[in-house]
DNA sequence: GACTCTCATCAAGATCCGTTGATATGAGGG
DNA sequence: CCCTCATATCAACGGATCTTGATGAGAGTC
């Protein structure tokens, strides 16, 4: 745990700890907002979840929960299960009208992935 | 699970489903590889990974564990266990010379998440 | 009001993942 | 040899997540 503890032994200033390995390294980005990449990054973590979205994407309108369910062998729960997680992770619109949830991609989340993958 | 019940019952022409909600929708998309998408995600989906891969993408030499190791305050048990999750998915290569490991990233993986979102 | 349709929620099981601590491996140095 | 250093691996715990089945909630129709 204690990294520094070699200089206890040489006080001479070679450096904290002695590097003989490599470059000083880039260190850590203050504005990278980790948390958020990650969670944007954890909604498309499941195959379903990415053949969902793909499927939003190539639709220039929006979609119906009763037009998705068909396209994938899946219990009615889990479809709802995983377009909740979409939604929370804000890459997913939902906008209900009459009985019908009707889905399309928010496109903000998105641009935040690619901007720090560019 | 039977979507095509109320066929049996209107014989008529009307469409599987008689879709009052929404348009067709765009379907599937046979050649996407969602798994590939979703391993590369699941690396990122997590905000150390995010944050070690920052380093790792804004070094411009390969970076030794021992480097980063201090710049995060984890157990190296845990550094050892992100890193190979990472070399895992193909974000990430590892050469190891003397006793250390250096790692860099390979883009390849990043090219294929971001052909996905463009 | 009773019924259907669409979707959400709940409970429970199974699996996976992050985290920690201890230990092993392997290379180098004295 | 023995020791240290850098890294990998193992066991175990807790928590998150996927999946299923059953049920609930709300809107619309008869």
């Amino acid at each position: 745990m204690n990294v520094d503890m070699t200089s206890s032994l040489s006080v001479l200033p070679v450096g904290p700890a002695a590097a003989d390995c490599c470059a000083p390294s880039a260190g850590l980005d203050p504005d990278l907002d980790a948390d958020r990449i990650a969670a944007a990054a954890k909604a498309l973590a499941e195959p379903l979840r990415v053949r969902i979205l793909d499927v939003l994407r190539r639709s220039d309108t929006q979609v119906c929960q009763c037009e998705l369910l068909p396209l994938f062998g899946i219990n009615q729960s889990l479809l709802s299960h995983h377009m909740r997680k979409l939604v929370e992770a804000g890459l997913v619109e939902v906008e209900r009208r009459h009985k019908w949830a009707y889905y399309s991609v928010s496109p903000n989340r998105f641009q935040e992935l690619t901007a720090w993958l560019s």
